[in-house]
DNA sequence: TCATGTATTGAGACAATTTCTCATTTGGGT
DNA sequence: ACCCAAATGAGAAATTGTCTCAATACATGA
């Protein structure tokens, strides 16, 4: 997800403490890369800190998302997951079948830049989804 | 949400049964605008046809959602929400307070035609969503 | 190094949301 | 009007997210 060490090294910056627990979930979050959702980060949390709570896990990633750190996305699921939260994220996403295919290079630095100075606000991240009917579902309609 | 009927008749020319709760579910999602979770239509819809169960709006939201006709969004709630299937939903998020700003006009439809081609894919809608922090919680922090 | 105060945690109850099952009903073509 | 596959309701069950509170552990200063 990100160089190691920028999670937990954020976190202490901002004057969180770095608990065991919180240093497995954002272990976790550095190694596996992309689209997780929670119980997926607990899962794989507890292999690194076994008693690690379902609980926790929400709080830290509440925590990190609040820091801009990451960020949630909806991904065809019921469950909340997260990505890096700089940066972008660019999906095509079939209604029909749930696919999702990624793009990079979406040309909205400039529109970014502009809306960053009309509304005031410290632009992070952005996602760009194009929702639709993929090629296979297209053929077998 | 779009002109009254059109998705009534969407489902029937898709070759599915027009029933009494699909009539108030569709009805409700094309009064009431914007941004319904699944609860909301459950509610709604039961004004106009009491006996309707939860299920059934679940099922029905799910093949509209399959038709293309609406799509699900995240807004910063747990419960899922539904949009338009059409068109492009624009939005600046606020990573700490969650306040949600909306802005028209992105200028994508060229990278949308392109991407059509490239992944020989049928888009129906996109969204656009900047992740960051607001003017308020700026000052705040 | 050690004691201390506070932030953090785990456990599990609880709440909200979504899915599933199956007996019953109903729309719409014949 | 009849028929039957599609659709439904009711509620159980599963999944996902929230909350409480006593117990714990981090980081700071001595």
């Amino acid at each position: 997800m990100e160089p190691s060490g920028h999670l937990a090294e954020a976190l202490r910056r901002a004057g969180y403490k770095l608990t065991a627990p919180r240093k497995a979930i954002v272990q976790v979050l550095e190694q596996e890369g992309k689209h997780l959702s929670s119980n997926e980060v607990l899962v794989l949390g507890r292999r690194i800190y076994p008693l690690l709570s379902r609980a926790t896990v929400y709080r830290t990633l509440e925590l990190l998302t609040n820091l801009g750190l990451i960020r949630p996305i909806l991904l065809n699921d019921t469950a909340q997951r997260y990505v890096n939260g700089e940066g972008g994220h660019h999906h095509l996403v079939c209604s029909v079948c749930g696919a999702v295919f990624e793009f990079e290079r979406c040309g909205i630095d400039r529109l970014a830049a502009e809306l960053a100075e009309r509304f005031d606000f410290r632009i992070r991240s952005h996602l760009l989804e194009f929702y639709g009917i993929c090629r296979t579902c297209q053929t077998h309609a």
